[in-house]
DNA sequence: GGCCGCATGTAATCTGTTACATGATTCT
DNA sequence: AGAATCATGTAACAGATTACATGCGGCC
């Protein structure tokens, strides 16, 4: 019998594994991060209770390991560590773009923090294989476009389907954007 | 002891309220109108057991009551009207522009469908209301802006901003553009 | 003495999704 | 004979949010 083979969602989560891919950390060194605006944590808002219950998940699927690490007169730390499956998992998750636009916001943007921090070279393709992603949702809004105005009442169809398409042009033009300033990075470098 | 007032939510199932004020309806009918990707099916999904769970719910809070229909050789219509409360509720929904970006893409398109359905004139001072509440956002993010550019690595956060500005500014376009389609619409009335 | 920081969680609640249940009629 | 339509839901599970629990040390 075949393996049931599942794509996995590659859901925010795993943007925890950019963390530990750094070094090795314990939860609350984890939040205390989060709860600093700048970073990550201008985009992504988690309470305490969260991140823990989603690090057990980690644990448990096997993406991370915990070590105890004893403090004296204060509760123990559990440090975790990648895997080398949480490795892979980790560099599959930040080379993937996002499949809706809904998630921009969030799981896109958490995976451009991690990718620049990595190497600026990873976060170029990712943001390349975005923009083509963008534009695949651009030609299937198109396709099955509805008529722009049915006597003078321009149906609401119309309307949402242009509120769908501005919002896209607008991402795949900061897209373009973030494109430039990696460039500008890279060549800096060279200089 | 003063009665709480809590400002209540507002929330996306109020749409429901806006079916209910065009005529008295039952929610195999609702579903059938939300299962057809034309109106409002074009961008609120819902599945047939959340859609009663929802019924009841606005039945429980005392917006809409229900008086059973008997058919023969079918089962009975759950036939649901809106209550005083639930009128006033609706006309209060319809009129409130949302108060996050993420609430565009559902709510905000929600309340336009019925907002245009019911009088365009409440349309267009919905769109109004809804245009300066996005200036607003503009403005809480130029406020505290961050710097654009830090050494050659421009800062996450810059991006980060960037992005919302771009998504709020095409939304402001796009709501200009519904203005606009009113305004035709009123005016060839006019003529 | 009381609150904040450190560091871990569990429990209760709410919401949403998926699947299942019923039972007659009409379509293929 | 089997599937789809009509019309209502319930039950089980998954996920996130909120609140609560613990316990010590340092600061005001």
């Amino acid at each position: 019998m075949m393996s049931p083979m599942v794509p996995l969602p590659l859901t925010i989560e795993h943007a925890l594994l950019g963390y530990l891919n750094q070094k090795p950390m314990y939860g609350y060194e984890i939040s205390q991060h989060l709860a600093n605006s700048e970073g990550l944590g201008a985009v992504w808002r988690l309470k305490q209770s969260q991140l823990y219950a989603l690090l057990s998940k980690l644990e448990e699927k096997g993406y991370i390991t915990a070590t105890i690490e004893p403090q004296d007169a204060r509760p123990p730390r559990k440090v975790y560590r990648l895997t080398e499956e949480g490795k892979n998992t980790f560099m599959k998750w930040i080379q993937s773009p996002v499949l809706h636009g809904r998630q921009i916001r969030l799981d896109f943007l958490a995976k451009l923090y991690f990718a620049r921090r990595v190497d600026l070279s990873l976060a170029k393709a990712l943001i390349e294989r975005q923009r083509e992603t963008c534009y695949g949702w651009l030609d299937g809004m198109r396709s099955d476009e509805p008529q722009p105005a049915s006597r003078g009442d321009p149906s609401y169809e119309w309307l949402v389907n242009q509120y769908r398409e501005g919002q896209v042009q607008a991402t795949l033009k900061w897209l373009d954007l973030c494109w430039d300033t990696l460039v500008e990075g890279l060549s800096m470098k060279d200089s």
